[in-house]
RNA sequence: GGCGGGGUUCCCGAGCGGUCAAAGGGGACGCGCUGUAAACGCGUUGGCUCUGCCUUCGCAGGUUCGAAUCCUGCCCCCGCCA
């Protein structure tokens, strides 16, 4: 049963739409529409691409704004392209950065490539006819005069009209020819895989537009480009990354996913929201706030609960909802209760002259240094069984330890056991 | 190629022969408060066998009783000129 053209134009339209919710950019106007449209009249999914570059080990929830986009392709019936930038992580993309990257290991990105993957397939749809994964070395490590082709496709001065490289040039900071290459490379893995769209963060605005000209330049269609939000990190300012240490890994386990996510500044449970939770559970209940709130107490609750909500989202999406009842009970237990986790690994202990050396068993347990250790003590931050330990009190009788809770800051935790 | 400026602890940034593990700010951490939010207050922020010792101020040498501070060479960054 055939439908009329102007229904199914209708439908694509719709569908854009629906697939450009909470992009900042579908580009160029209609386009995306077009090429629904094109791809249902040649009965063929639409290639969908993303390029991720394996710099760092994990996939945190920035990355996953765009790994749930490409969802709702897959969802839709289309195929994405998944390219891990084996490659390209060698030259270093510049985008949003202020300095240069520093080099990886040739041994360091192909772990951080296999783990990506695996990491990308807890929210992509992993059906091979749904899902393409490359990387680009496959076409990348090219001869000199492939790459002087390439090269001719763009002036410097198009280069250069980047914003983050005006800003850089402007003040006085260095722009490698490395990362001038970049744009020009991310550009021919659309040639590449021949993309009909590419998604990216908003940084990457540029690529992804500089991509339709190098397709063009090889005498392909030009990709309709989607960009989505950049995820602001744990820290409620900066954008998510590794690097500041203010990001959610998608693997980070239940307990910890939670936590970190009660800790986000309320001001941005909004956008987490918008760009991590499906719509239902958006509109949905859990996260409303409770209506009439009777003056300050009240809305605080409220805050609290959407985060709670939020929380409880996040990390039934990315393990389940038992891991998340699980991991909020844990919560309550421990941060809002303040007792003892229910499983606490124990740390084994010498005794030495039948004293016990907490900075040491800090140390081990904890990876911060023994000097570190003896602050936390010496600011009553270290509390052994009921009560904090006192300034100095860094040596301590076996039978004061053994089988004792050790509680360093608000978060840490062992049971101390003779060895 | 020439001239000039610059590389300091997680970051920015002071220091410019001893009183420097190095001001100040940011961040982070701890305590208090609390909704592991925000705001606010106090404190900590190289390591260790901790009243002292060791390592750190781009790298390598040198001068000196003593160097982050002076000298030499090297590496890197920026600007102007070519």
């Amino acid at each position: 049963m055939p439908k009329s053209a102007d229904a199914a134009a209708k439908e694509a339209v719709q569908l854009a739409r629906e697939l450009a919710r909470a992009a900042v950019d579908s580009l160029p106007e209609g386009a995306l529409a077009e090429k629904l449209i094109a791809a249902r009249g040649e009965r063929r999914p639409l290639r969908v691409k993303l390029g991720i570059d394996p710099t760092a080990p994990d996939i945190h929830l920035g990355h996953a704004v765009v790994l749930r986009k490409l969802r709702e392709f897959q969802d839709a019936g289309h195929r994405v392209v998944l390219i891990v930038g084996d490659y390209t992580a060698r030259v270093g993309d510049p985008s949003g950065r202020s300095s240069e990257r520093p080099i990886l290991s040739v041994e360091q990105i192909e772990t951080n490539a296999a783990t990506f993957q695996a990491q990308a397939l807890r929210i992509l749809d992993g059906d091979p006819a749904r899902l393409e994964l490359r990387r680009n070395s496959e076409w990348l490590d090219m001869e000199m005069d492939q790459l002087l082709e390439l090269a001719r496709t763009t002036t410097a001065a198009q280069l250069l009209e980047r914003d983050d490289f005006v800003k850089r040039l402007s003040a006085g900071q260095p722009i490698s020819m490395l990362e001038l290459l970049y744009p020009l490379l991310q550009g021919y893995d659309s040639v590449a895989v021949r993309a009909d769209v590419e998604l990216g963060g908003t940084d990457q605005k540029f690529n992804l537009l500089l991509g339709r000209d190098v397709q063009r330049a090889y005498g392909q269609p030009s990709q309709a480009i989607l960009t989505m939000p950049l995820l602001v990190g744990t820290d409620g300012h900066r954008k998510m990354s590794k690097s500041l240490g203010n990001e959610i890994g998608v693997t980070d386990p239940p307990q910890e996913m939670y936590g970190k996510t009660m800790a986000i500044p309320d001001e941005v449970m909004g956008e987490y929201y918008r760009l991590l939770l499906a719509p239902e559970a958006r509109a949905g209940g859990a996260g409303a706030p409770a209506g009439g709130s009777e003056g300050n107490q009240a809305a605080g609750q409220s805050a609290r609960d959407a985060k709670r909500a939020l929380a409880r989202g996040l990390v039934s999406w990315l393990h389940s909802e038992q891991d998340a009842a699980a991991a909020e009970r844990h919560f309550d237990r421990v941060f809002v209760q303040h007792e003892a986790p229910e499983q606490i690994a124990e740390a084994a202990f010498s005794a030495d002259g039948g004293m016990v050396h907490i900075p040491a068993i800090m140390a081990a347990e904890f990876g911060i240094s023994r000097s570190e250790a003896r602050r936390l003590i010496d600011q009553g931050g270290v509390t052994l069984g009921e009560a904090p330990l006192g300034a100095g009190e860094h040596d301590v009788p076996v039978a004061r330890a053994e089988g004792q809770l050790l509680k360093v800051g608000r978060r840490r935790f062992r049971r101390l056991k003779a060895a």
